[in-house]
Parts: structure tokens; C-alpha cells; sequence
DNA sequence: CTGCCCCTGTAA
DNA sequence: TTACAGGGGCAG
């Protein structure tokens, strides 16, 4: 379920309990999701080294092992990190699973098994091609300006462009909107100066509140219920009164996904 | 841009 | 049984 929120609310919990561990052995069960890595290289690459830093980039997760080689993870639609008491307990939906040397387990869980995980070798640097970090100094209401101008998507494509911006995905992209009161399908460009000016500052609201959520729900015993902690205001509500007006919201088919809005509301 | 693919679970 | 799922890569 991860968008960038619950992606930071991982790499926390990794940052907090699996750094300073060492990894004892790396077993990949999907052999898939390496690919066109090579299982058994993640699994030699990643045995034996300790886990000193972990790194997140949009929606990726970087663990940064001894001797410079990184894990990359990618958790796409269903996937979760999740850092378990005893290795041996790892269920039927692990993807791959990491013994640490205290006999703890780092499992990747992943029903949907869309999730990717690879090795980057020590020395190389990988270039990500994404945009901005929404909540970073860099995501400056110019600098959205700017890409916004130079952009003729729809509103809603442009905010999911991983290249424009890092880590908003298709709940948060629909919040934001609605929040700002922008048509989804609106060309970005041909939004004016302040009305992105006000999506903007929409963008970085939604994803504050979304990783505190996100932090809460997945620092509790059990891992993710992060939709016990967001009720999203437009999104998966189809149907359903506006928030703010009372009409009810549309859903519409943009680039093969679902994009919920309020016609009234959002011009 | 559209459509198809990856894979599995869930809900209508 | 079908449609859809919070992601992304690819071909056309």
C-alpha cells in the first residue's frame, strides 16, 4: 500500500531497529524480483555485511551495507518491511528474508509480489531519474513553478511523474488536488502562478500529515494499518458526498488508474 | 496518449 | 465471474 508516507514510515522503523545488524544470510523465495539481477549474486552480495544506513528516494528504500554495496527495494503495490523477533517466523507471503546475527528477521512480505529487491554493487551510483523530494528544501514553490510550466500533462499525471516529483502516487496526487481545488484533468501548465502556488502548499500539507499517519500506524505491533490512521477526503470515494459541497465524488480513468474528484469543487 | 504486462487477493 | 487494487515498465 505504500505511497512515499508509508515508504518514509519504513525506512524509519529500519533506521530505529535493523541498523548496526548483521546480515548472516539473504534468502530471495521469489526469484522473480531480482530480475535481471541474478538471486543468488543479491543473496552472496548481501551475506555477511551490516547494515549501516537506510536511504529513502521516492518510493525507494536503500540499505546501505558494509563494504558499499546497497540493497535496493522497491515495495510497489503490496510489498512491506517488516523487522521480526525470530527469522524462522517469516510467512507465506515473504518475498526474501534476512537472519541477522542476533536471530532477528529483516522480511520483505509481499502477497501481490510485485515488489522488486536488487544489489548495487560498491562504487556504483544509481541514477533514480526522480524529481524532487515533496518534503525537502529542494521542493520549493519556484521550483514546482517551474516543472509545472514546462509540463503539458494533466494535472494528476504530472503529480504521479516520478520524474516531476518523487513519491506522490495516485491516493495523495488525488488529495492534493482536491485539496487545492484543481481538476485533475486540468493541463498543469495552463494553471495559474498562484493556484499552483496553492497546490503546492496542498502537496506538502497532505504529505506531512500522511507520514506522521503513515509512522504511527506502522511503529504499532503488527506492522501496517495505515487506513486505520488516513481516511482520505476524495480518494475510494466514488459516489460518496463531497466533503466540502455535498456532491457526490466522480471517478474517471486517467493513464490506466482510477482518479477520484469532486466536478463542483474541482474546475 | 492507450493498452498490456508483472501477480495475487478481495469485493461486487 | 468480473473488476479492481495505493506501482511501474514497456510497446505501439
Amino acid at each position: 500500500m505504500p505511497e512515499m508516507p508509508e515508504v518514509e514510515a519504513v525506512s524509519r522503523l529500519l533506521r530505529r531497529h535493523a541498523v548496526g545488524a548483521r546480515i548472516v544470510c539473504l534468502r530471495i523465495e521469489r526469484l522473480r524480483i531480482t530480475a535481471p539481477q541474478d538471486p543468488r549474486d543479491v543473496e552472496l552480495g548481501a551475506s555477511g555485511r551490516t547494515i549501516d544506513t537506510v536511504d529513502r528516494r521516492g518510493k525507494n528504500i536503500l540499505v546501505h551495507l558494509s563494504g558499499g554495496s546497497a540493497l535496493h527495494v522497491h515495495l510497489r503495490m503490496t510489498g512491506n518491511l517488516r523487522v521480526i523477533q525470530d527469522a524462522r517466523l517469516h510467512n507465506a507471503v515473504t518475498s526474501a528474508w534476512a537472519l541477522l546475527d542476533d536471530g532477528r528477521g529483516l522480511v520483505f512480505e509481499d502477497p501481490r509480489g510485485l515488489g522488486t529487491l536488487r544489489l548495487h554493487p560498491a562504487g556504483t551510483t544509481q541514477d533514480f531519474g526522480l524529481g524532487p523530494e515533496p518534503l525537502s528544501p529542494d521542493f520549493s514553490a519556484e521550483a514546482f513553478h517551474a516543472l509545472a510550466k514546462a509540463s503539458r500533462q494533466p494535472a494528476k499525471s504530472f503529480l504521479m511523474d516520478q520524474r516531476q516529483i518523487a513519491g506522490l502516487g495516485n491516493i495523495y496526487a488525488a488529495e492534493a488536488l482536491w485539496q487545492a481545488r484543481v481538476n485533475p484533468a486540468r493541463m498543469i501548465s495552463s494553471i495559474s502562478r498562484p493556484k499552483l502556488r496553492t497546490l503546492h502548499a496542498a502537496i506538502v500539507r497532505v504529505l506531512e500529515d500522511a507520514v506522521e499517519s503513515a509512522c504511527i500506524a506502522y511503529s504499532r505491533p503488527g506492522g501496517f494499518r495505515e487506513a486505520e490512521e488516513y481516511s482520505p477526503s476524495v480518494y475510494d470515494r466514488e459516489g460518496q458526498a463531497c466533503l466540502r459541497c455535498r456532491r457526490p465524488i466522480r471517478r474517471i480513468v486517467q493513464a490506466g488508474r482510477s482518479t477520484y474528484y469532486c466536478p463542483r469543487c474541482q474546475r
